[in-house]
DNA sequence: TATCCGAATGAGACTCAATCTCAAAAAGGG
DNA sequence: CCCTTTTTGAGATTGAGTCTCATTCGGATA
């Protein structure tokens, strides 16, 4: 929708010797314009009902590419479906998800991110990514 | 196969209003007699392999029940395919998996641990379980 | 030990997210 | 506008996991 983001955009499907279309525009759109954590179906259905028309391959391989850019957070809540949630300018952060009523929680732990860092180099190795969920329930209820 | 874990099934069974069969047996020898991180059709296969006869619908109803008793954990590695693996006597480790080689490493880390819980109280939850998988690959290579 | 009944099993159908196929449509450089 | 190459879309396919239900089996009881 903003100029910015048509313009990295661009500059990510050039770089990756892709061509613009409104396709992939309309799939990053739907994903920027919200901070949920929504899986493909949902991000499909809501490009559909803006009127524009994406088959789900393509919402996929759109994916994929923004995904391999950073511009895309794809997550695994264990359910089968990944989620995905924009990552532009956006600090690097976890999930906790509460058993009982399915709600995902950011968090961002500096002690914790050191302390995988060090865990990785104490066994001889680097970190490249890493998944980590909490799943929780509410406190005293 | 060995006496102790045959009665442990049968212990856990009983509780759980469930009958002592072999298929079940089968899967929980299997399971047990390695310490890898296998799935489920790779478990299948080797009881197969081994004689005995179980249908994937057994393999994964008895897992499930495995899981449900903690002897057995299950993770999930991002590709799709849940790994099982024995937890009998087995403290709580998470895991390291080698991008480059695919290798599996555990790894357990109480200071680790504790802020996980710390993090969750301070959202105002409790901590049920977490998913915790670093993606590494060789130091200096 | 034989009987009996509810539980367990197996074969294969089914689900569902995700990927693949390939003919038709569109991008974009010249 | 043309032409080549990429992209798209509709629907087929994959694959892990679940479900169905007729048949088999466990094990409590007599």
């Amino acid at each position: 929708m903003n100029d910015s983001t048509i313009k990295i955009l661009k500059e990510i499907l050039r770089k990756e010797g892709l061509r613009y279309t409104k396709q992939r525009q309309a799939v990053w759109d739907e994903i920027q314009n919200s901070q949920e954590h929504r899986d493909a179906e949902d991000i499909n259905m809501s490009i559909r009902n803006n009127g524009v028309n994406v088959s789900r391959a393509t919402v996929y391989r759109t994916i994929d590419v923004l995904v391999k850019n950073r511009m895309v957070r794809k997550m695994d809540v264990g359910d089968g479906r990944n989620r995905y949630e924009p990552r532009l300018d956006d600090a690097h952060h976890d999930h906790m998800i509460c058993v009982e009523t399915g709600k995902i929680i950011e968090f961002y732990n500096e002690e914790l991110e050191d302390l995988q860092e060090k865990i990785a180099e104490e066994n001889g190795y680097m970190l490249v990514r890493h998944i980590h969920q909490l799943f929780v329930k509410p406190l005293k209820k």
